[in-house]
DNA sequence: TCGCCAATATACAGAATCGTATCTAGAAGT
DNA sequence: ACTTCTAGATACGATTCTGTATATTGGCGA
């Protein structure tokens, strides 16, 4: 019988592709919970519906399966941040301020154990070179990217910033992950936290064009 | 024969204590570098000169080894804030402003391991109530002192705030918390993350006093 | 339809770790 | 000087985890 549904062919490698994805998703979230050495592989290839033997066909150790969650935890960290620059552009710097960071709430940051997740990658790169390295690499091409759109935008608007848009965006984002991490670990002031984040917007925006603009 | 020197008497319970000290220094250490689950007793235990026997012996688990890390940590977190915010006070708010940091780096902040042991803890807060309890109500408690402080500074300049000092006081440390992990991760750009430090507080300054003030 | 191959599961060996149980040495007090 | 008591060291058992080696299963080509 033909399919009445576009079946996806689900051709070997596409599963093949579909299988690793589980994985690094499982693993995500187990190193999140527990951490890369307090995670077992027992437990992530559970958590995926797999077995250990699934783990170590489509990665070669623990540690490239870390390589794959790194990769795959940048790639939805950067769409989060262009979300959040894209829901900019129209209103008044404040305002845009707003937007993003609603852009960003709206992305989940805060809740399920993406905070947990950042913090693991984070301690994971200051422990081992080459996690460092990639993760400093993308930090660094991830600031460029949002410096140059902010930019844009203060031209468009003739801002004369005080400060470089590259060290306004560095900011905004150390300050926004530092936010994000006090919130998860304060669970009751959570809440405060997530409003000082469009306090800490309101601030800088207003700040960067100094005293002798609005 | 009389002890020409002041030779601390070494009571046996002073000697207990120098144990634990030593020891908890030294799982500090270990587990900023490992993490809490990578690092083995056996290891921190050499670090620190003994065996593991005396880690049973002065902590009843791991676990209690790592509440010992935690209580050092929040002490010499304190101690290192309030140093950062005596060194303000005479001059206007940016010049403040400047001091605070460089106290804040002069307080190795930045080097060391600090920044692993910081993350670290974060993650075991995320992971353990009983650890996220004592961090959280450390991190609110020492705000409020540090709030306390700022508000008397405001007080005494007629600086008319645009936002609380609680908020400020929030803001700046997860900024400067933020900016303190990209260093320690991003080592080649450490450099500019430490600048960066100092023109947060300059922003935050010059933004909290309005277009109004100076 | 049959046999091959790749993807996943299972079985296994070796290493490491935690916590406990036992031992030892040295100081405090009589 | 002798006993006691405690801090710390050593020995041990049990568990757990990783990585490899082997088995199995399900689809694809001949």
């Amino acid at each position: 019988m033909m399919d009445g549904v576009p079946v996806e062919k689900l051709t070997p490698e596409r599963r093949r592709q579909l299988t690793r994805r589980t994985l690094v998703e499982a693993a995500a979230q187990v190193f999140a919970q527990k951490g890369f050495y307090g995670a077992s592989l027992e437990e992530i290839g559970e958590v995926a519906g797999f077995s250990r033997g699934a783990i170590y066909s489509n990665f070669g150790s623990k540690e490239e399966l870390l390589f794959g969650v790194l990769d795959h935890y940048m790639d939805v960290q950067l769409d989060a941040v262009l979300n959040a620059m894209e829901a900019t552009g129209r209103a008044d710097l404040v305002a845009d301020a707003v937007a993003a960071t609603a852009a960003w709430e709206s992305a989940n940051r805060f809740t399920s154990n993406w905070p947990g997740l950042a913090l693991e990658l984070r301690l994971a790169a200051l422990r081992n070179p080459e996690v460092r390295k990639r993760l400093a690499d993308f930090e660094r091409k991830s600031g460029d990217k949002v410096a140059r759109v902010i930019e844009e935008e203060w031209d468009r608007r003739g801002v004369r910033p005080r400060v470089s848009a590259r060290d306004f965006a560095d900011l905004s984002r150390a300050a926004l992950e530092g936010l994000t991490q006090l919130a998860a670990i304060d669970e009751e002031d959570s809440p405060r936290y997530r409003r000082l984040v469009g306090e800490l917007f309101v601030l800088l925006a207003s700040a960067v064009s100094g005293p002798e603009d609005t």
